[in-house]
DNA sequence: GTCTATACGGGGATAGAC
DNA sequence: GTCTATCCCCGTATAGAC
C-alpha cells in the first residue's frame, strides 16, 4: 500500500532499501537489514510498510524517476544530437556499482512480480524511446546520415551502458566500461556527415 | 575441494546447480533445491562437496568453458572478421535467459569470493581479447578501416551483448536484444571498406 | 507510531548410523 | 556413499503492549 506520503522516518526505510537492493539485489536484502541501515525497529517498518515488496516498490519507483530524470537533463542539454548522447555516456557514475534498475532485471522475484517488474521494464522502454528521439532528431538535422537506424542505434547505446556496468564488474575496474563506451562513440562518429 | 573427477552423482549435482545459478543467482540457490533438482539426498551432497561454494565453483567453472568453446567455434568458422563476428552475435541464443555468466556479476556474494570471482573475470577478460584479435585480423587484412580501434570495439561489442540481455529480460522480449545486435552491426558495417 | 515477544519455515551445515 | 537426525541462525512476518 504505498503512496507518497512520505513521513521521516519511511523516507529513511525507503533509502535504506534503494541502497541494499543496489548493493545486494531484492533476494540478497531482507527486512532486518533494510531496518538496521534505517536505525528503525521492526515494528515501525511494519507500520508504515506492508512489508517488503510494499517497500522495494517504493524504493525502485524513486530509483526509476531519478535515472530517467538524470538522462533527461543530458537530452535537453546544447549541442548536437551526438555531442548529448557522448555526454550522457561520459557523465559522472558510480560505475563499479552498476546500474541500479538494471540489476534487477536479474532478480527473479523481482521478475516474477508484475508489480515490481513495471516500473523495471518502463524505465528500459522510456531510455530506448527518448534516446531514438534525440538520434531521429540528429539524423533529420542532417548532423547524422539518412541511413543510421534511430530505434535500433538507440537500443545498443542503452545496451553499451548496460554491458559495460558487466564488464566493469568483472573486471573489477572501469576500464572496460569506458573502453565500450569510447567504442561505440567512435563507430557513431563516421555517422556524422 | 573441486577436482575433476566427477562420478555421475557428482555430476547430476553440478548441472543442476548450474541450472540454478542461471535462474536465481548465488544468493538465490539453497543447497536444498540443488538436492531437490538433482535428486540427491543431503548426505551425498555433502560427500562430494564442501558445500555450497565448491558446488557452485565446480558449475561456474564448467559454465565459463563451455562459453569461450562455443565462441571460438564462430571466431575460428571462415569468412570475414566482420562475418563471424555478426555470426556470432546472431547465433541460437537463449536470450530471455540471459547470460549465465554476466548474470553472476550481480551477485555480492560471488564477486566477494576471489576464487568464485575468477572465473567470471577470465572469461570477460578471455572473450575481450578474442574478439579483439578478430578485430585486428580484420583490419590488417584490409577489411575494416585503418581508423577502427580494435580493443574498445571488442569491448563494445561484448558490452552490447551483456546490455542486449538486460533489455530483453527487461522488456521480457527478445526484441531489444536483436536491435541492440542490430543496431551495433550496422554501426560495423559502415567500417568496411 | 514504536517496542518486544513470539512464530514458523528455510538456509547451510555437522554427526553418526547404515 | 547415502540416509536421517539434529543444530543454530536468519528471513519474514504477526500480535499485542506501551
Amino acid at each position: 500500500m504505498y503512496t507518497d506520503s512520505v513521513t521521516y522516518t519511511a523516507d529513511r526505510l525507503i533509502e535504506s532499501t534503494r541502497e541494499l537492493l543496489w548493493e545486494r539485489g531484492y533476494v540478497g536484502t531482507s527486512p532486518k537489514a533494510i531496518q538496521q541501515r534505517a536505525g528503525v525497529g521492526q515494528g515501525s517498518m511494519y507500520h508504515h510498510f506492508d512489508g517488503k515488496p510494499d517497500l522495494a516498490l517504493a524504493a525502485i519507483s524513486r530509483t526509476a524517476e531519478e535515472m530517467l530524470a538524470a538522462a533527461e537533463g543530458q537530452f535537453t542539454a546544447p549541442g548536437t544530437s551526438v555531442e548529448r548522447i557522448a555526454a550522457y555516456l561520459r557523465r559522472e557514475r558510480d560505475v563499479l556499482k552498476g546500474c541500479p534498475i538494471g540489476r534487477l532485471t536479474q532478480d527473479p522475484d523481482v521478475m516474477a512480480d508484475p508489480v515490481l517488474r513495471r516500473p523495471v521494464e518502463q524505465t528500459f522502454t522510456a531510455m530506448r524511446g527518448r534516446l531514438a528521439e534525440v538520434l531521429a532528431e540528429g539524423r533529420d538535422r542532417g548532423e547524422l546520415t539518412d541511413t543510421l537506424d534511430p530505434a535500433a542505434t538507440a537500443s545498443t547505446i542503452v545496451a553499451v551502458l548496460q554491458g559495460g556496468y558487466v564488464l566493469a564488474r568483472a573486471a573489477d575496474s572501469t576500464a572496460p566500461f569506458d573502453q565500450a563506451v569510447d567504442g561505440v562513440l567512435g563507430l557513431l562518429a563516421a555517422q556524422t556527415r
